[in-house]
DNA sequence: ACCTGACCTCGTCT
DNA sequence: AAGACGAGGTCAG
């Protein structure tokens, strides 16, 4: 596992390096994590998803050529298993834009609404409670600077406080039916909620669908998927996506994530800062 | 059922 | 230095 390669993936977003070591929030933890790391640790275990079979996973994805390059190129990069709800306010609130803004909105967010905490020597403000942001008024989340997906975040929030999104009840059920259900969140699309269910609640069938990935299937992919559209509409995605758990198999997820890592490092896109 | 345009805000780039 | 541009989409018409 190699930590840059993981936390430098767009998969999450309130973390920094300081030295060599990276400090993080997920949800109400803070983890300190070094190349080094003790890999006992309950959290971190669950975190990396060390009890997923990455032998088994490797060896399906290598069947395609590109993806065994890519691999090889980033061998140590993993998907994490995050906080749901931090990671579902994280992905509503990174739609039409990029990664560092993504970046400071979360951490306004934080120090507006989470709880302070001190660690390791440092401040540090946990990721807000459903119920915090449920309350909030919109006129207090714009000021983190979400634009029009505040009022997406304030009824997330209340969705999730009230109970109509349960994230175990989702996490049991079929990548599908837990896709619709949350798709019918105010400010959920199919991209996004491929991304919740990826990132946090153990879907390794899903695959969001960005422009980037869009761009690489084109690139790479053109024999495999015919992709005649420019942008991702409601249909095409269902389509494609059909095509791609076909073609890479159930760990399909995973494929996605080393193909958006390699086109990203490829065009020198920013991570974390 | 599609398809198109608008949308908040903040980095960058010019 | 001010203005334009585009960024890991979603919603409404």
């Amino acid at each position: 596992m190699n930590l840059d390669d993981t936390i430098n993936s767009g998969q999450i977003f309130l973390w920094k390096k300081i030295n060599s070591n990276w400090y993080g929030v997920n949800g109400k933890k803070i983890l300190i994590l070094r190349q080094d790391f003790d890999i006992k640790n309950n959290d971190i275990h669950e975190f990396f998803r060390f009890g997923d079979d990455f032998q088994r996973i490797k060896k399906e994805l290598s069947k395609d050529k590109m993806l065994k390059k890519v691999m090889e190129r980033f061998p140590g990069m993993r998907i994490l298993r995050q906080d749901p709800f931090q990671c579902y306010i994280s992905f509503i609130v990174s739609s039409n834009s990029n990664i560092p803004n993504i970046q400071t909105r979360l951490r306004k967010l934080s120090r507006s609404f989470g709880e302070k905490k001190k660690k390791y020597g440092q401040e540090f403000f946990l990721f807000p409670e459903p119920e915090k942001l449920a309350n909030a008024s919109v006129n207090d989340i714009l000021k983190c600077g979400l634009g029009y997906r505040a009022k997406y975040v304030k009824k997330a929030a209340i969705a999730v406080n009230e109970g109509t999104i349960n994230f175990s009840s989702l996490k049991k059920q079929s990548y599908l039916d837990a896709r619709d259900d949350l798709c019918q969140v105010f400010g959920i699309g199919k991209k996004v909620a491929d991304c919740i269910l990826l990132f946090s609640l153990d879907k390794l069938e899903a695959v969001p669908l960005d422009r980037w990935v869009l761009r690489i299937l084109q690139k790479y992919y053109s024999k495999e998927f015919k992709i005649k559209t420019k942008s991702i509409t409601e249909k095409t995605y269902d389509e494609l996506h059909d095509k791609i758990v076909d073609h890479f198999g159930e760990y399909a997820g995973y494929a996605q994530q080393f193909l958006f890592k390699n086109e990203r490092e490829s065009f020198e896109k920013k991570w974390l800062g």
